[in-house]
RNA sequence: GGAUGCUUAGCUCAGCGGUAGAGCGUCGCCCUUACAAGGCGAGGGUCGUAGGUUCGAUCCCUACAGCAUCCACCA
């Protein structure tokens, strides 16, 4: 082995050979546990929030590998609708071309193709983090058996009634040009205006003031309502307005929505472009006049003076002509919440369109069919009420069933060009065809078709495919096999469909409206299971100081930085590529070069996953500090170069294992800590607590193994003890290689790296991958509680005599005397037993003991229960000193005794606290006790 | 308006009824033959505030303050 670690050397070669050798696949013995990849964007990039979540994973499908089940991670990609047809038409953009130069097969045929080129990317990045998935299987989502599923849960849908198409008011985004779902939608506070106008009667007679922050809407206004009670409107109620500047009359009608208090208490209503109004006006039998075209500029419904103006063009014009005609009567500065696209910005429009819907809502239908609630959304609340799934942490659950509750019927058409065209057709009269083609959708139609057929030109909304993940990819509908272009089996229902549910859904709390209730409906609907038996909700990564990771802010990490690294212009020059505006480019600029002045140091894929491991705790938010990551590079060094030291302390060959039981307290101490490490490791599994299970892992590698067994058996080795040099040999071996199987679905690399050397030691073939041996059996680990307890009696002899060293400023390199006093036979008897380690290690003579009544030199002292452990003063040690440590420490344990004889002789604690805790208070006080008399024996000794 | 979190050492976070912990940072002393990406040692906290429950509260309850996120929103 090289003398230190190197990361890159070691990934670099056992991706490939772990890919190859098929463990990756389920063995098809054992428990089923599979893990559903949420599939990223197919021309996606790995970014943090990826790695994390593939880390963990990762590390669940390894440790149930390991454990024996017949485990499945099934892995692909996302067709990603919107976010793919933007990239390809911003590429266009630079030919100066738009997708309609094209049109709409050429445009596809080059999606595609850009596909092709750019959709191994991510992949690739994922196996570099070392992921056990099952590339053998990997889908995408528009790939023929996965579009075959899309189409039969459509048609079937459809067919029970639970997808219907109507003309309904949608958040429409008039920059994409198509319809984006609520979920789509953010709420951004801007600051605008509040504008007040009169609206005068059509008498004229009298008038009304409404306040709105979109005065251009007034142009599709059909009526003023004021609530019913308002006494300063009652009178207006029924009554005509005169429309300013469009010549029409609306009524003025009473509705409680209205708030009496808020703004002039009169409110426009323009059903055709805003969510409330559209309800008013269904409630009072209003037809909605629409005023803006697809692309929100102003139609031929409007006054013709508007028509053909951008709809904040129109803004301008409208207040103008109200101004100039005496209507506008106020105009006060007002923070609003506008309504933004997610993924273009614009500012969405909310426009009557025929649009396709699921329904989520009805009860029953009008032929007594059950209705969408029924149907879909209560099977996926009653799911999560029942536990048959449940969130890690709980609290989820509580998000999960709000939302159902208030659900609304989902809009899964969109005006694109890239995903599953909707397979339905219409006919020249307008009717409505549906089936997997135009020969099915004819075969199902009750009518025959008035003249030709036309297939409907949108495509579904991305989700809707990402919602069947769960069971398209295990080969549904098909029966039979599913095969890939190649010809190559990917799934196959009949066999697959053991892997559903899944064992669990790694993913983040953003998208559990947009795909895990999805998920559950579609689920639940056509297979009648859940897709998965647990959703672990995996934080969100943040930077160092907690802010979000963004591109403007210039503080995202690229995961593959880390583990190569990177200098510090290629970083300062990656990470402005894309940043257009000069402000931000150098804003960014100057963060990177203050924020990483030499570059990002190369940590490797093991310290990444390893902090990745260590920040997941139950917290929201991680915040990933690359300081973090280097400290646990640091642990993959220490276990490197442990490693090298058990091996070269080794003869050639086999370690055969001892006929007896270990022979040295040490090697009986460490295994009793290994087994309880190893207890608690399997409960952090269990409970998603990888932060804890990183935590334990690390203390007991660095802590306990390396820190105290290879220090203890360095003596031993070193020893002529021949039984106990074999028996510590093999110990240190059997240790290593446990805590090798332990770490392995932390840090496979390093693991596999190390193992490959350690493993034939103990007659273990390095044919196979560390993967394919057993996850440790803790229960046949054997435990010693009697040399545990020797063990820490060593350990604190040991510091006591170091921390004297250190305070004392006692080279470490002297060897200086050390006595004994009083003690109990106990003490004795351990004395003997270690008097080889503690002289090795603490860099003492052999420890000589001091008769009862003897004279002492004056000395130094540490106290292990009665037992005084002594340096000799003279010409080592400063007096003052030492008298002042012995004080402060007199000091801190009356304070101690204090404490506990407050409790004691508090009648109420020993008559109501548990027999237990006050026996180990009266325990505690002894133990006090017997440490306070030797420290002030100690004390008087010195004068 | 509804919901959910968070507030513990300089920083980032565990702990959650019975001796306050870790990593990083800080301060000493050491290139001791596995490892200076290291070793040994030290310092550092009235656990947001105020009440309550309890023999006992960082931990449970209530209120308040501050921070954060999600959902729904008043034109």
């Amino acid at each position: 082995m090289d003398k230190s670690f190197e990361p890159r050397q070691i990934e670099s070669k056992w991706y490939a050979r772990w890919e190859a050798s098929g463990d990756f696949r389920p063995t098809g013995h054992g428990v089923p546990y599979s893990i559903l990849l949420p599939p990223p964007n197919v021309t996606g990039t790995l970014h943090m929030g990826h790695a994390f979540q593939q880390t963990v994973m990762d590390m669940l499908t390894r440790y149930h590998h390991m454990r024996g089940c017949n485990t499945l991670w099934q892995v692909g990609t996302d067709h990603a609708g919107i976010a793919t047809q933007k990239i390809v038409e911003n590429q266009l953009a630079v030919e100066g071309k738009t997708r309609h130069d094209l049109g709409r097969e050429p445009f596809i045929e080059r999606v595609w193709q850009w596909k092709e080129e750019s959709g191994s990317t991510i992949t690739n990045q994922m196996r570099r983090l070392g992921v056990a998935a099952d590339w053998s299987r990997e889908r995408f989502t528009m790939d023929e058996g996965l579009s075959s599923a899309v189409r039969k849960v459509f048609i079937d849908w459809y067919r029970a009634g639970l997808i219907y198409r109507g003309n309904r008011l949608v958040n429409w985004d008039p920059v994409l040009g198509t319809a984006v779902s609520d979920l789509e939608v953010n709420n951004v506070e801007r600051d605008g205006h509040m504008w007040s106008i009169r609206y005068l009667t059509a008498d004229g007679s009298d008038s009304l003031v409404v306040a709105t922050t979109r005065p251009e809407t007034m142009l599709g206004d059909v009526a003023v309502a004021v609530h019913p009670d308002d006494e300063r409107y009652r009178h207006l109620i029924g009554k005509q307005l005169h429309l300013p500047l469009t010549g029409r009359e609306i009524p003025i009608i009473a509705d409680d929505y209205v708030d009496k208090d808020f703004g002039t208490g009169c409110v426009k209503i323009t059903p055709a472009h805003d969510f409330n109004d559209y309800a008013i006006g269904q409630r009072h039998n209003l037809t909605p006049i629409d005023i803006f075209t697809l692309d929100a500029k102003v139609n031929d419904n409007a006054p013709e003076k508007y028509r053909g103006l951008d709809r904040y063009e129109a803004r301008k014009a409208v207040l103008a002509d109200l101004e100039a005609s005496g209507l506008l009567v106020e105009t006060k500065p007002h923070k609003l919440q506008v309504p933004v696209s997610q993924r273009s910005d614009a500012v969405i429009e909310p426009m009557l369109t025929d649009q396709w819907f699921v329904d989520l809502t009805s009860d029953v239908q009008k032929d007594g069919r059950p209705g969408g609630r029924k149907a879909i959304t209560e099977p996926a609340l009653d799911a999560v009420r029942s536990g048959e799934i449940k969130f890690v942490p709980d609290n989820w659950s509580t998000t999960y069933t709000q939302w159902l509750d208030n659900i609304q019927d989902w809009c899964i058409s969109r005006q694109l060009w890239w995903g599953h065209r909707i397979p339905a057709w219409y006919d020249e009269a307008g009717n409505i065809f549906v089936g997997d083609d135009e020969a099915d959708a004819r075969a199902h139609a009750g009518t025959t078709p008035v003249g030709a057929l036309r297939q409907d030109d949108d495509v579904l909304d991305t989700w809707f495919s990402s919602a069947l993940w769960p069971f398209s990819t295990m080969g549904w509908p098909a029966n039979g096999p599913v095969k890939n272009e190649k010809g190559e089996i990917v799934a196959n229902w009949e066999n697959d469909k053991v892997f559903l549910p899944s064992a669990v859904l790694v993913t983040g709390f953003d998208i559990i409206f947009f795909w895990v209730a999805r998920m559950v409906m579609a689920t639940k609907y056509f297979t009648g299971l859940a897709p998965f038996r647990e959703v672990y909700i995996n934080a969100i990564v943040r930077d160092a100081e907690g802010q979000k990771m963004s591109k403007s802010k210039g503080n995202t990490l690229d995961p593959l930085d880390l583990i190569d690294g990177i200098e510090r212009e290629p970083l300062v020059e990656k990470s402005t590529k894309s940043l257009l505006i000069p402000q931000v480019r150098e804003k960014v600029e100057k963060r990177i070069r203050k924020d990483y002045p030499d570059g990002i140091p190369a940590i490797g894929t093991d310290a990444l996953r390893f902090t990745f491991a260590a920040l997941a705790s139950y917290s929201r938010t991680i915040n990933f500090d690359i300081k973090r990551a280097e400290g646990y590079k640091a642990f993959c060094n220490k276990l490197w170069n442990a490693a090298r030291f058990v091996l070269m302390n080794l003869p050639e060959g086999e370690i055969p294992a001892p006929a007896g039981a270990p022979v040295t307290e040490a090697e009986r101490w460490i295994l009793t800590r290994l087994k309880q490490t190893l207890v608690e490791v399997e409960q952090y599994f269990v409970t998603y607590r990888f932060d804890l299970l990183a935590q334990t892992l690390y203390e007991f590698t660095w802590n306990e193994y390396c820190d105290w067994f290879l220090e203890l058996s360095k003596p031993a080795l070193n020893g002529d003890d021949s039984a106990a040099v074999a028996s510590t040999r093999h110990t240190l071996l059997v240790v290593l290689e446990t805590v090798l199987r332990a770490l392995h679905p932390l840090i496979p690399f390093i693991t596999e790296e190390i193992w490959q050397a350690v493993g034939p030691k103990l007659g273990l073939s390095s044919a196979s991958n560390l993967l394919q041996r057993p996850w440790p059996d803790a229960a046949s680990i054997p435990t010693d509680d009697a040399a545990s307890a020797e063990i820490e009696w060593f350990k604190n002899v040991l510091s006591g005599v170091r921390r004297i060293r250190a305070e004392m400023n006692i080279a470490p390199g002297k060897t200086i005397p050390l006595l004994l006093a009083d003690g109990d036979a106990n003490d004795r008897l351990r004395v003997a037993k270690f008097a080889t380690q503690i002289s090795f290690l603490a860099r003492v003579e052999a420890p000589q003991w001091i008769e009862s009544g003897a004279n002492e030199p004056s000395a130094a002292a540490a106290v292990v229960g009665s037992l005084r452990v002594l340096i000799p003063l003279e010409g080592l040690i400063d007096l003052a000193a030492e008298k002042a440590r012995l004080a402060k420490e007199i000091g801190r344990i009356e304070t101690e005794i204090k404490k506990c004889e407050g409790k004691l002789g508090n009648a109420n604690f020993v008559a109501n606290a548990p027999a237990e805790v006050v026996t180990q208070e009266r325990q505690r006080i002894t133990d006090w006790n017997v440490q306070l008399s030797a420290l002030r024996e100690q004390a008087q000794k010195l004068g």
